[in-house]
Parts: structure tokens; sequence; C-alpha cells
DNA sequence: CATGAATGAGTGTTCATTCAT
DNA sequence: CATGAATGAACACTCATTCAT
């Protein structure tokens, strides 16, 4: 698998095969197109690739790694949770722009079922999740986050609200639901960055208790 | 073999639209395995649906007035916002236990792309879109609401974490990746819900200054 | 067959079947089309019909003696040749005007093959050919016909020039061929009567004898 | 199994194809028959030919350059008319012989209806309607041709002799309608041909007056 | 007995995969 | 070894015919 195909030719098709997979879903995706896009023929494909899964798996790999080397700077940096959050939604806002089409394959991937979907998704969001629940059980532990929340919730919650912010980037169908939420007033990138954190912030911080205070002053 | 379609026939017929739209996607589903599994032939379908298309639209709006007739109750409902979200996240818990295929079916149909994504994200999501947005602007004119962030997100970020909610019940893939999150100790129903209304009740009422005021103590 | 279907309403049964065998042939015509415009259901069609092929020999012979009538005054009467064979296209363009239908779905029956090509043109055929060779050889027995020719093939050729008259008035595909011999001074029927008379009239009683007199001169 | 289509074997499909639609019409025939009787697949088809419109429009073209080859040497040769008509009935003659089922091809495409007949009828007759027209006036020009007729009425008929003629070469239908005409005496071809030039040969000369002089006689 | 809904085999067309060149 | 033409199974959709009502 992969003799005599230069870095760049390898990486060209697996753009194209990540851009047809985004487009039309893993059924939906022709082969011919794919190879077309990539400017081979549908032979190369099938010497370095056993089948559509294995090609698929491959883009999947390729994408995997991208983001993965868009986060590592992020995750490998020791900060205090809203800037380390501030620095996840940076980054990943980031690859939207750079990478849609990733964003979109990750999209359709969710559709899968069975024990297909249960060994996708954790290829896929094993890392993350992780991550995020060792981060925010290390930040509760030092009092950065409230007490009163099991901070698997937490880190489930926070990565669904990133999930959705990549989605509503990339992907058509949530672009128009977001669409529907901006009504006239477009929203930039930096607006929504901005305005996450600041739900983020809150959820992360309050506590019960301090209702009570509120309300007793 | 007879007469005209029974209403319990025609619901059949939509189920099991919806199930295999939702298990392999609009384009992956197959009309012979719709019919079958309907226990109809391809031809009833023919003459009850113009096309495929016509046949999944039937779906989507059938699943979407079983949809709005669940949320029927709570939006009808004056109360305050965070007991109006408790009741949302209720009515789609029980929806999502009740109906998983359509849940399935409604992130299948995420997939679309162009102008088909963004006319049926207007047809779904519309409703909530300005259902949300208008009662939490007025939670937030009635003081329920913290004044500091834009009501439209609030609602964006609100319904983002419903999605994910429902897609986490009944999405294979979803569910595999909430299982990550889960850890050994796996999360009922209920406890998800609470600790939703947790996160989401701080990130309603909290406001900047608190921290201050905290910080400052 | 035919218990208790009125005479009005198995006329406009096979009228509609006439019309859709004309427009679609055998094959393209379809039977719940043609119920609809009969104003019948189709159960009924089966009812007094075995089969499409059944119900496309009763058309068939229900425009044959349509036919049959319109030919009946002409061909009992005693006449002249070129009289006699007035009368025919006079009748048959008349037949045209009436029933152009019948005429499309003669045509379309001449596309059949095998056996059955056979079965159709005897059944069809047989009677005029044998008339007009009849005629013909009589004619010639009288002196009314050139002594030349087998009257065999005049009859032929009589009778080919007389279905392409009735094609090209009815069938769309002739009536654009002969537009292409029209130019700008489009036809009118009696004037296509006139020369066609004119063309036979003259193939009929010319002599090659007459030429050698006539360049003599 | 490898690689492009010889010429031998585009011809082979293009036959294939001509004697398909012969046989059943262009809405009869089926591809996959089509594929099998040439030899190749379906696939191939497809790669080749838009969709079946498309094939059946490369069959048609394929046919009439065929018949305008076979024409082309006698509409080359400057001619006498009778010697002209007898030029041209002898290359259709032949090309019955040789391709029997281009001409059936030819005879169903006369099914067709509306927009499309008149499409076709341009496609395949304006060669010929035109040609023979102008012939024929040349013809009355120089006084080969009687002058009391229009000649385009002369083209129309005898253009109309010559369809008749193939068709009852080559299809079933009008095969069996000429035997029906022929008797006991099956003609050859030969005889036919001579008989048809002596009939075209006196409605070409004669002339009124000279049935006065042969009457007066 | 009339109806027309239901059936399901058959058609046009696509596309993953193979393999002759 | 690369190419892309050829394969053929699979799918959307139609329609002659049946038969429950």
């Amino acid at each position: 698998m992969g003799k005599k195909l230069t870095e760049a030719q390898r990486e060209q098709i697996l753009e194209a095969g990540i851009a047809a997979f985004a487009e039309h879903g893993l059924h939906g995706a022709g082969m011919a197109a794919i190879a077309r896009d990539a400017h081979i023929s549908v032979g190369v494909l099938y010497k370095y690739y056993a089948d559509k899964e294995d090609f698929f798996q491959a883009c999947l790999r390729h994408s995997l790694s991208a983001l993965e080397e868009a986060l590592a700077a992020v995750t490998a940096r020791e900060d205090k949770l809203l800037r380390y959050a501030a620095g996840i939604i940076r980054a990943l806002g980031d690859f939207c722009r750079d990478h849609p089409s990733h964003i979109r394959m990750y999209h359709q991937i969710t559709t899968a079922s069975g024990d297909r979907a249960r060994a996708l998704a954790e290829e896929i969001e094993a890392v993350t999740a992780r991550l995020y629940t060792a981060y925010i059980a290390e930040a509760q532990a030092q009092g950065d986050l409230r007490r009163d929340m099991d901070p698997r919730f937490f880190a489930f919650f926070f990565d669904n609200l990133l999930m959705m912010l990549q989605f509503s980037c990339c992907c058509d169908y949530y672009r128009a639901r977001m669409a529907l939420y901006e009504g006239e007033g477009p929203w930039n990138p930096e607006r929504m960055e901005e305005e996450l954190l600041k739900f983020l912030e809150s959820a992360f911080t309050w506590e019960r208790t301090d209702i009570v205070h509120r309300d007793e002053r």
C-alpha cells in the first residue's frame, strides 16, 4: 500500500475522497468521480486501497491526523479551563475555515449505525472525550470548576456545543439552521466564539448557592 | 387485495419509510425494502406517492406533526424559563424513547446540502427557532435571564444542546460517543436531564459581575 | 362477452381503445388510461375482454366494420374504373376525416411482425385486396384498363397509393413528411384527390405504344 | 475486458439496436436485449450513449448515412427521368435486401407523433423530398414529364410508391399484405421493379389530351 | 356485479469493481 | 505498472392483471 505515490499525490487523492464523502456520503460518493477529481485513474485507487470502505478509512485517518495536529498545540498547553476552552474553540474554528469538507465528512460519518458506528465513534471521539474529561476533572479538582456537577457531563455538554459549532460552520443544513437564529444581523465567527465562551463561562462557574446569595441581597 | 389503505396501514408505511430513511439515508434506502417492511408491494408506494422524494417528504411531514404534537403541551404552557426548558427536555426525551427512528431520520436529513438543505432546515427548524428565540427574549425582558448575552445566541446554544441530546439518545454513532463520556457508570435519562438542566440554569442566570463578587469575597 | 353493456358504452370503450392504440401502439397504450377515457373501471375491461390482446382484437374488428361500411356504398356500385377509384378515394378521405384515430391504429398495426403480422394483414387487407384485384381484372377484361400490365400489380400499386394517402392525412409523421412536399402552398384534400386521380388515370390507361405515337407526331 | 470499442463492435452494437428498434419499436425494445445481441454489457451502451433516446438517434444516424450512401451514386448521375427512377428503385431494392431491419426501423419511426414526428420526418425525409421534387420539376421543364400536373404531387406520389415498395420488401405486415396481391404466383423483385416502372412511366408521360386522341381513333 | 387498490415482474439506468491493453 | 473500458448486480419506477370489497 502506498508504493510509488508521492506524498502530494496521496494527499490529493485523500482530499478528493474527503470532499466527495463529505458532499455525498459514503454510499453516494462515486469512485470514478473521486479518481477524476484527484487526476488519477480508478485503477490507482484500487491499487492502493482494497475497496471503497478501505479508501474511506484512509480518508478518515488522514483527516483525523490533521485534526489532531490542529488541536495538539492547544491541548499541550497548561492553562486555566476557560482559556483552554477558548483555545479549543479557536483551533476548531480555524480548522473549520481551513478544512470544511473534513468536518462535513465527520458529520456524514455520524449517520453510521450498528457496530460500524461504534467503531467509528471510538476512532474519532475517544481522544477528545478522554482529553476533555480529564482536563475538566482536573479543573474541578483545582477549584476552577463548580463542584456540583459530574465533570463527565460537563465534558460531554462542552463537546456537544463544539460539535454543533463545527457543523454550523461547515454543513449546509446547520448553516441554514443557524441563519434562522441569526435573524437579520448575521453573526461573524469572532462574535460566535465570544458568546459561546460567555455561555460556557457561566455554566462552568456558577453554583446554585450563588443564586441564594443573589436572591438574598 | 381490496380496498383503500386503512389509517393504520398508512401509518405503518410511513413508519417503515422513516425507519429506512433513518437507517440508510434518503439515497441509501430502497423502496422495495420499505415496501417489504410495511408488508405492502412497491406498487402501493407509487400509488400514494409520486416518487421516492415525495414519499420522503410525506415521511418528514408525518414525523414533524408527531414532534409538534409532542411539544405542543409544553410550549402552550406559560412558565418560568427553567421550568419551560425542563418541560422541553422532558418532552423531547419522551419523543426519543417513543420514536427513535424519527430522530435518526432528522439526523440523516442534516446531511443534505445546497438549496435542499436550506429548504429542509427551514421546514424543520423554523418553528423551534422562532419559539425558543421569542421565549428567551421574553424571559430576558422579564429579568429571568441574564442581560449580558444576546438572546438569539442563547436560543441557539440551547437548541444545539437539545439536538445533541436527541441524537445521543437515538443515533448509534452518538450513543457510542456518549458511552465514551459515561465511562463505567452509564447514565440514565433522568440523570442526563437533571444535569443538563443544571448546566443550563447556570448558563442562563449567571452574570460576569457575580464572578467579581465571588472573587472579591 | 358483452352481457350488460349498452351499445353506446361498448362503442365508447372501443373508441377509447382505438384512440389509445392509435396514439401509443399496442404495447404503449395503458389499460388504466383506456378505462379512464371510457369512463369505466379496469375491472369492466377485463370482464368483457380476456386481456389486452383480446381487447385490441375487439377494437380492430370494430374499426374494420366501420371501414367496411364506409366502403360498402362505393364497392357495391357498378362503375367505370376511374369513377370507381374516385369513389374509393373520396370514401377513404371521408373516413380519414371522421375517424383519424382508426387510420392511426391501422398504421400502428403495420408494425407487427411474425405470424401476428400475417394474421393481421389477412384480417385487414384481404377484403380490399380481393376487391381491387377483381375489379381491376374485370376492368382490364372490359378494355377500360391498359393490357400490358398484370392487374395484380395495378391493384397493389393502387392500394399502396391509397394507404399512403390515408396515413398522410392522419398520422403525424406522414403529415410532416407531406408538408415537405407541399412547400409553401399547402394542399387541401380536394386538390390531393384530384391530382391523385390524374396520376392514376394516366397510369391506368396509357400504353407504351402511345408514346411512340406521340413521339412520332 | 480491455480497450476501446473497435469500429466493428460499434457497428455491431448499432446493428443490434436497429434490429431491436425495428422489431419492437423505440419503446418496446429493451436495452438489455440489445446489449446481449451485440455481445456486450448494458454498461457499454450507457458509456457510449447517454440514454435510450440518444442511442436510438445514433442508430438512426447510422442508418441514414448508409441509406444516403446507397442513393449517392444514383442521385449524382444526370439522367432521363425514367432511368433515374429505375436507378432509385434498383438502389432501394438493393438496400432492402442488404439492410431490411433499417427499413423496418424507419417504419417503426413513422409511428411517432407530435413534435417528435415532425423532427424525425424532417431528419429522414427532407433530403429525398427536396431531391425528388427538384429532379421532377427539372424534368418537367425539360419536357420529359407531362405538364398538366404539379411536380410536387408527382414527387410525392413517386416517393409514396417507393416507401410502400420498401416496406413491402422488409416489413412482415406489408409482406403478408403483398402476398395477398400476389396470389399463387409470387413476384420476384425484378418483376416488381419492372412493373412499377411501367406504372410510373405512364403516369409520368401521359396527358389527358392523348386519351381524347385515342378515343377519337 | 362493478370497482379500483394491490401485486410484482420487467425496464432504464448507475456504479463499484475487475482486468485486458 | 497505469489506464479506463467492460461488467452486471441493484435500484426506481411502470403497468397488465387480479381479486377483496
